[in-house]
DNA sequence: TACATCTTTATTTTT
DNA sequence: TAAAGATGTA
């Protein structure tokens, strides 16, 4: 009675699809349909009647990746998705929270802060604690507090191992309590709550454990600790927990994924097989070569290996360039004859490491007239003027939040400075209430006092119109009574933001709130926990271009991998980390299986970087794709002896012989003749007192402050200054 | 308070 | 290079 669904699937999907009350890991590989095996099992379970609508859990990490579940499962079969869980973490943990605020120690209308907020909150601690802000940045102070609520440590667990640590302890406990006094979590906050509450609350956990015998669960290589102890939690002794990833994508440590708990869901849930699906349903066969043979490199894989029906296809095109204008040059050259052979712009992708990389790609693509979409740039809920209308609502739900108050207090602005925001503080600090409140009752001095009174009665204002209006009404009533709108078509350039305003108005008024929640909770919530598509570009059909890590999921006919160098790709930073540069590699491997048909390597003999022109090798990723795949090409010859030899030292490490090179010019100061005086040339081999041999690999800086990264045989890579350093040519 | 000028710093990012 | 943040000036 199945067949529908089942059809098409190949033997390891249907057993996926098909597996019985049991916990299961499924590895899927790039491109071996796991989003249909996962919404084909839902289905399944659904139509077999082991599971009702009500008893599915399904999480994933991004909205999009909810919302096409979601999406596909309604194409699947007629329910209502209403009442089913299928969500974000951060979503579903943001549902059981407002529906158990008051276990959770929350109010009821308890706001969500992210990055940027949050960021502001700790910085208000460390200020309210007299924090030494060159020591302790916000940002790191952040990192900490979010590592160990990742972790699920709270502050009072924390073992402090030196002076530094304690410090940081010490902000995160009061980061908390501020948190607490003002009614708002932030993101990681959001997960820890809630697994505390289920943690604590006996009743509740076996209520929720009952309900859900099935959970599924999507990337699950990205889950971290936190995340994991609370699917244990969530989980019954029956349930069964359908976890599907891919240990190979694992491209977010940095952020605490842990693809660890790959290895210790299979022993912990008592997995017993480990479904493997393998074939390849993307790529032509060069590429998932490719991809096998780089990926092979790392060590600890739970392994597994592509495969495509589909042919070899094409050859994998290898571009070694001089400079990164001729790379972007040759990259438009090739966009020109794909584009020419009836290829959709849409369809092909440049990918890069990090984003400072697009400037030189936008300004050649731009100047050939094809238009293109950069991923990357704000999104809708994280623009100015969108959280200072936010703000104003935040503050019409709960007089609680110093945040919203501080942001919007004295903005448009109404003659309120830093004097006047310090008494209230100080007056809110030593009552314990909100500032709100404390601005209510303090005297401030003439033109601040009555900046203040103003302020508060519009707030006031707005918090009475709450209730009795439409959500978007209310929107356009916080615009107009908080002077942004008028402030913002007063002003020269305010055109685009007076249209996201009026965006935001159109947004609140079509929210379609599928909560039990209030109204305007719902929005906010909406609003922090998505914050909308990355910037759009250009018309339909432009040109991708994205990082590597944004690129993740997607997939396009052709792909530039581009700026393949040492010390970009894999980054410099990620040597010094443990696993790093395995983490590369996997970048490396997500980059690869995103092609279709086409895939270009390609790299610069240098590059500007920061203002300055930096040499790189060939990354040694390019080294691990099988020579006989490949196709190199390179910019027209230069003459022999602008040659460096890096390549003859570089061809002598592991791995195998390289193919014929063009070559690359390579001299200090940034063009190929303006190296008069200097006693070095990249590449070449030189001789250190201490460290012995090496090869010099870069150079920056002039004169006195010249300095040279040489990579020494026994000692690693260094930078040594040349008006220090004794080296000699060896 | 607003604007100008200087300094600093530079992976990756979703929620 | 270029953006953000801090500091200084009118």
């Amino acid at each position: 009675m199945d067949d529908t669904l089942l059809a098409g699937l190949n033997p390891e999907q249907r057993a996926a699809v098909t597996l019985p009350r049991e916990s299961a890991l499924v590895l899927a590989g790039a491109g071996s349909g796991k989003t249909r095996v996962l919404t084909t099992r839902i289905a399944h379970l659904i139509r077999t009647r082991q599971a009702s609508p009500l008893g599915i859990l399904a999480v994933t990490f991004t909205n999009k990746a909810a919302r096409e579940m979601m999406t596909r499962l309604a194409g699947m079969m007629p329910i209502n998705t209403r009442g089913m869980w299928v969500g974000t973490f951060h979503g579903l943990c943001n549902r059981l929270l407002r529906a158990h605020h008051r276990e959770a120690g929350l109010p009821s209308l308890f706001q969500i802060l992210d990055s940027q907020d949050q960021q502001a909150a700790i910085k208000r601690v460390l200020r309210a604690m007299g924090a030494d802000e060159e020591r302790y940045p916000a940002r790191q102070v952040a990192f900490f507090i979010n590592g160990n609520k990742d972790d699920g440590v709270r502050a009072a667990q924390v073992n402090p191992w030196d002076a530094a640590s304690r410090a940081m302890v010490g902000f995160y406990q009061a980061y908390e309590a501020q948190c607490q006094r003002e009614g708002v979590v932030d993101f990681a906050e959001l997960l820890l709550r809630s697994y505390e509450l289920l943690r604590d609350n006996d009743m509740l956990r076996a209520h929720y454990a009952d309900r859900f015998g099935f959970i599924l669960v999507d990337e699950f290589q990205d889950t971290n600790r936190l995340q994991y102890e609370w699917l244990k939690l969530l989980a019954a002794p029956t349930s069964a927990v359908f976890a599907v990833g891919d240990d190979d994508q694992s491209i977010y440590a940095f952020r605490g994924a842990r693809v660890g708990n790959m290895r210790l869901f299979e022993t912990e849930f008592k997995v017993r097989q480990v479904i493997r699906l393998e074939q390849n349903y993307r790529s032509q066969g060069n590429i998932l070569d490719a991809a096998n043979a780089l990926i092979s490199n790392n060590s600890g894989r739970l392994g597994k290996n592509l495969w495509t029906e589909a042919g070899q296809g094409e050859p994998i095109r290898v571009y070694e360039a001089g400079t990164d204008m001729d790379e972007a040059g040759f990259i438009v050259e090739e966009i020109r004859a794909l584009h020419g052979e009836g290829m959709h712009l849409s369809d092909i992708a440049l990918l890069y490491r990090s984003n400072a990389q697009s400037r030189v790609l936008e300004q050649f693509i731009f100047n050939a007239g094809l238009p293109y979409r950069v991923y990357g740039g704000l999104r809708f809920f994280e623009r100015l003027e969108v959280k200072h209308a936010l703000a104003w609502l935040r503050l019409a739900a709960s007089p609680d939040d110093d945040g919203a108050f501080l942001r919007v207090v004295n903005f448009p602005p109404r003659g309120i400075g830093a004097r006047s925001l310090e008494l209230v503080q100080q007056q809110a600090i030593s009552q314990g209430i909100p500032m709100t409140v404390a601005a209510a009752g303090i005297k401030l001095a003439g033109k601040a006092a009555s900046g203040m009174a103003d302020f508060l009665a519009r707030v006031a204002q707005l918090r009475d119109v709450r209730g009795r209006v439409e959500l978007g009404e209310l929107v356009e009533e916080a615009l107009r009574l908080s002077g942004l709108l008028a402030h913002y078509q007063a002003e020269r350039d305010g055109a685009e933001r007076v249209e996201n305003l009026e965006e935001l108005v159109s947004a609140a008024a079509s929210f379609n709130n599928d909560s039990e929640l209030d109204d305007l909770a719902a929005f906010l919530s909406h609003a922090s926990l998505e914050a909308g598509e990355r910037e759009a570009g250009a018309g339909q059909d432009a040109l991708q271009l994205m990082t590597v890590h944004s690129a993740k999921g997607l997939e396009f006919h052709a792909v530039f991998v581009t700026g393949l160098e040492e010390g970009l790709f894999p980054h410099e930073n990620s040597l010094s980390e443990n696993d790093g540069l395995e983490e590369e590699r996997r970048l490396m491997y997500v980059a690869v299986t995103r092609a279709r048909q086409r895939l270009y390597l390609t790299r610069s003999g240098s590059r500007m970087l920061h203002g300055q022109i930096r040499y790189g090798l060939r990354s040694r990723f390019i080294d691990e794709v099988p020579e006989n795949l490949c196709r190199f090409t390179g910019p027209v010859q230069q003459t022999p002896r602008d040659f460096p030899s890096a390549w003859a030292t570089h061809r002598e490490e592991p791995g195998r012989g390289q193919p014929i090179r063009t070559p690359l010019p390579g001299s200090f100061g940034g063009g190929p003749s303006s190296d008069a005086g200097l006693p070095f040339r990249i590449g070449q081999n030189v001789k250190h007192a201490r460290f012995g041999s090496g090869v010099i690999l870069a150079a920056e800086g002039q004169g006195e402050d010249a300095r040279v990264q040489v990579n020494f045989r026994d000692a690693g890579t260094k930078w040594l200054a040349l008006a220090y350093a004794k080296l000699s040519a060896d």
